[in-house]
DNA sequence: TTACTATATTACTCAAAAAGAATATAAGGG
DNA sequence: CCCTTATATTCTTTTTGAGTAATATAGTAA
């Protein structure tokens, strides 16, 4: 039941439902993603946090930055069903589908030197 | 997407996803819910009309009794889905099989006349 | 009508969650 | 070592959600 209810909260979050959709695209430093959803840094670690709990996204480290990508759901059933149908959910929202036109044009470079 | 959120909230409280639960078994009046899940009756209306607005279950009216009971989801793709897992998620915990176990046991006319 | 019962709603309290600001950590380059 | 940068964590504020108590509504029967 926790586990279950882990991801339920987990995708209850719209910026966290929109982190979900932008990795299935391309996988992304926080940087990256803080400049997709328009977000605090503090705040896009902690909703990348949230969504680790759950078994939702997992990470890799290249020098300063952390690479997070979607898992395969392998652990959890739940988690493998639901991102399963996650790839083709949501594909038609304006507002993921603005987020993710913008993809093809954020650059990490570019970004992340402030 | 908000209708999808709606949904993952609905399904991010222990509560509700026993009434789901309980429901695939029985439709059920307010007051049958309340005694299996032994919570409140203004408790039990409150999570119900979050389930209802969700989409999830629905209700008919039969005298004082309010019978609810689970949707097939046709209008909405996350429902259909996600409830259809349902039916097998969840089965092995121990909260949700206890619960299930007193289904047979739990009798409207003695438990709604207090 | 009045009385009774099942359910819904409202108002309130308390705990959990989200966002922001500031600070800490970690990794690399000089 | 110091300095910079990407990320994580902590602290605080604000908002949201769950639960309870009290009240209102609706349906039935007398």
């Amino acid at each position: 039941m926790k586990s279950f209810i882990k991801v339920m909260k987990a995708l209850s979050d719209p910026n966290r439902v929109k982190i979900v959709k932008v990795l299935q695209h391309k996988t992304m430093c926080v940087c990256e993603l803080r400049a997709a959803l328009e977000i605090s840094q503090p705040n896009a670690s902690k909703h990348l946090k949230i969504l680790e709990e759950a078994g939702l996204v997992d990470y890799r480290k290249d020098g300063l930055w952390v690479n997070y990508h979607l898992t395969d759901g392998i652990n959890s059933p739940y988690v493998a069903s639901i991102m399963g149908n996650l790839k083709h959910w949501l594909e038609d929202d304006p507002e993921i589908a603005e987020l993710v036109g913008k993809i093809p044009f954020l650059n990490r470079e570019e970004l992340c030197r402030q």
